[in-house]
DNA sequence: GCATATTTGTCCGTATGTATA
DNA sequence: CTATACATACGGACAAATATG
């Protein structure tokens, strides 16, 4: 009588669950996880669930509430321009790292622009914007950190709730796919610091757009 | 009958003990956490403890090793290596946000300097350490921004443990009192950019002691 | 403002699986 | 290889807080 067929422990699983979901949009922002309902439902215990939403907590998707349960996190505008500010930091490190860093990792670079540009083609704006995440997660692994890897990787894992919130996903990831090719394209001609400058401006934009976007729905 | 006094949850308050314990040294790395003694040592059950664990493992505090148990994490040279590279991003964010940085936030870091240097004049290394870490969190403040301040928090938690293996506090921190404070003489007469050269020299310089010492420490 | 129902917070007992002596 | 110790996970219980009427 096993329950679990994986191995790796029962609340991770459940988290990674829920982060799927969550990322889906299946869990919109704002709805709440009832600790009776969702362990019904995945099997689990309310005690392993519990345990789940400490590390979902902890990755800042969820928020815990004392006494009141938790709730799929919203974003406002200061989170934006938050997650955007240590963006800026990380992702630019790597791009400055770029020149010191072997060369096989400028494949996974290589990778999430073609990824875009095939998702582009066949219109899959969804597709589009998370190969537009593996990108950034792909500038990021140019330090060559497993923290800075990790840190990123939830940085992007929040900014994909603003996402969610967002009207139209062609507005808002088509006019960066040419500006990824040029930073990727900057990058193998060995000109990190112009990468490093055209990064600041794609961030720098896209953290307005997506602020003037965020302004306007609240209207 | 309320067997807490505090508000915020007892798994929070629990994980903040043992935060604290590791941090002063009572808890050296290695550590084995056993559900059983530690939760009767703090009145709480092992649910609570469990969930707790959760919270320091995600702050790579703990390892958590499968049917194993936790332990109290201890670094490799791989780790500090790494942390330094984080450190390098988020600090340097930090100053070259300096000039845009309201004039308040520069307190902090001439308050992290004050209290360096009245540690050192009593002798008391261990206070010059975590004066050190402040100063350092008070680069990355300038920036301003919570999530950059809660990763940096971390990473400097997580260097600690590095610092309770060394043997000597003094020669591990007296090189650097006066650097920090260089640094923060460049910032406020608004040279960011030296103190960012500055800062970077800083870093390498710590990085290569730490790795010295540990790498004689295993000889 | 009050009483009730729901939900969370916490604890305990227990069965099962895994690692180690 | 067996036995012991321990972690993992479940389910039930009760208190406390919140939400609802």
């Amino acid at each position: 009588m096993e329950t679990v067929g994986t191995a790796g422990g029962a609340a991770q699983r459940v988290a990674e669950v829920l982060r799927e979901r969550i990322a889906r949009g299946i869990l919109p922002p704002g709805t709440r996880l009832s600790e009776e309902s969702l362990g019904a439902g995945l099997g689990v215990s309310r005690n392993t669930l519990r345990e789940a939403f400490r590390l979902l907590a902890d990755g800042r998707l969820v928020v815990h509430e004392l006494n009141r349960g938790v709730f799929v996190r919203v974003l406002g505008p200061g989170d934006v321009i938050d997650i955007y500010t240590v963006r800026r930091a990380l992702e630019t490190a790597g791009v400055r790292a770029a020149p010191d860093a072997p060369p096989e990792r400028f494949g996974a670079l290589r990778q999430a622009v073609a990824a875009g540009a095939k998702a582009a083609q066949s219109g899959d704006w969804s597709m589009v914007g998370t190969a537009d995440l593996h990108f950034h997660q792909a500038l990021g692994g140019l330090a060559g950190s497993p923290r800075l890897d990790e840190y990123l990787s939830r940085l992007l894992a929040e900014l994909r709730l603003a996402f969610l919130a967002m009207p139209s996903p062609r507005d808002l990831h088509e006019p960066f796919l040419h500006r990824n090719q040029a930073i990727a394209a900057l990058l193998e001609s060995g000109a990190s610091d112009r990468a490093e400058a055209e990064l600041e401006r794609y961030l720098s934009d896209a953290q307005r757009m997506i602020l003037d976007i965020m302004m306007k729905a609240d209207a």
